[in-house]
DNA sequence: CGCCAGGCTTCTA
DNA sequence: TAGAAGCATGGC
């Protein structure tokens, strides 16, 4: 499956700002980038020459069905992009990162794996997220689809000790059974209000702003949502101690993820 | 080898 | 109600 003409849209920019933790850059060839993944439980194989993305082994249904919403092709980033860069600050974020698009998770996974994060650093994240797929989830093409929270509902604390996710071991078995039990229904909650559906995740032990805000813009499309963690919060208070522009609110998560991957790869400007 | 990590809970004043 | 300590584990 090719998809000619992707503008605003760049492999390495989207699959490595810290928004997800399970794609594996593989040697491109003669393509720009290329990358192998698990997403929605289905295998994917894809790489970019220029505007070109080759999505190997993939049909059109699946493509249409999974890849096309998961990669928000469907949005229109210059759009975004053109409102952002009005702004000197965040024209300079965008310019070192201009491919990146905001992915939509699965709300589960995004949720899981952002609990992980706390505390945490991503190359010791993506190895907890790759053994609790690996133990816990079942097999497909490829590797290991997330698991279901089913499958980590009731689980002892020892029988998540091989994942070695420490204390946030009992964080993941807690959210599991809310939503297992379809206490926390989090498609249903995502369509609440960003504020009101933040608070009904943080009723999930280990779960406070800022994971319910990642969970709220990586797995549920609230594209307005900000996660503030300690580098969003350094770059607000260095270059926008009075906040973003009103006019970026309802992308300000998006306009967030240019702004931390610039300041996480340009420390010395928040310094 | 210590430091500290895309935070949160718990304890203390 | 605010502020600090404690947390499991290991990249760097």
């Amino acid at each position: 499956m090719v998809v000619s003409g992707a503008l605003d849209f760049f492999l390495p920019d989207t699959l490595e700002n810290g928004q997800c933790f399970r794609w594996r850059r593989e040697p491109a060839g003669a393509a720009d980038a290329a990358y192998t993944g698990i997403a929605f439980g289905r295998y994917l194989a894809v790489e970019q020459t220029g505007s070109t993305v080759v999505f190997r082994d993939t049909t059109r249904d699946a493509f249409e069905g999974i890849w096309r919403g998961y990669f928000d092709l469907d949005r229109d980033y210059g759009a975004i992009k053109r409102l952002l860069g009005s702004d000197a600050t965040m024209a300079r974020a965008i310019a070192f990162a201009p491919g990146i698009r905001v992915l939509r998770q699965e709300p589960w996974e995004a949720l899981c794996t952002f609990i992980i994060s706390q505390n945490n650093h991503i190359p010791r994240i993506r190895g907890i997220v790759e053994r609790l797929c690996a133990q816990h989830g079942t097999p497909v093409r490829g590797g290991h689809a997330f698991p279901r929270p089913e499958a980590l509902a009731g689980l002892s604390p020892e029988a998540l000790a091989p994942v070695r996710a420490g204390f946030r071991a009992k964080y993941l078995v807690d959210a599991a059974e809310r939503v297992a039990t379809g206490a926390l229904p989090l498609e249903a909650i995502g369509a609440l209000p960003t504020e009101v559906a933040a608070r009904a995740l943080m009723a999930v032990h280990g779960v406070g702003p800022k994971v319910a805000a990642c969970a709220l813009l990586y797995g549920l499309g609230h594209a307005g949502c900000v996660p503030v963690d300690v580098w969003v919060k350094r770059a607000m208070a260095a270059l926008y101690p009075q906040g973003f522009p009103e006019a970026f609110a309802p992308v300000a998560g998006i306009a967030q993820q240019y702004l931390f991957h610039y300041v996480r790869s340009h420390p010395e400007v928040v310094a």
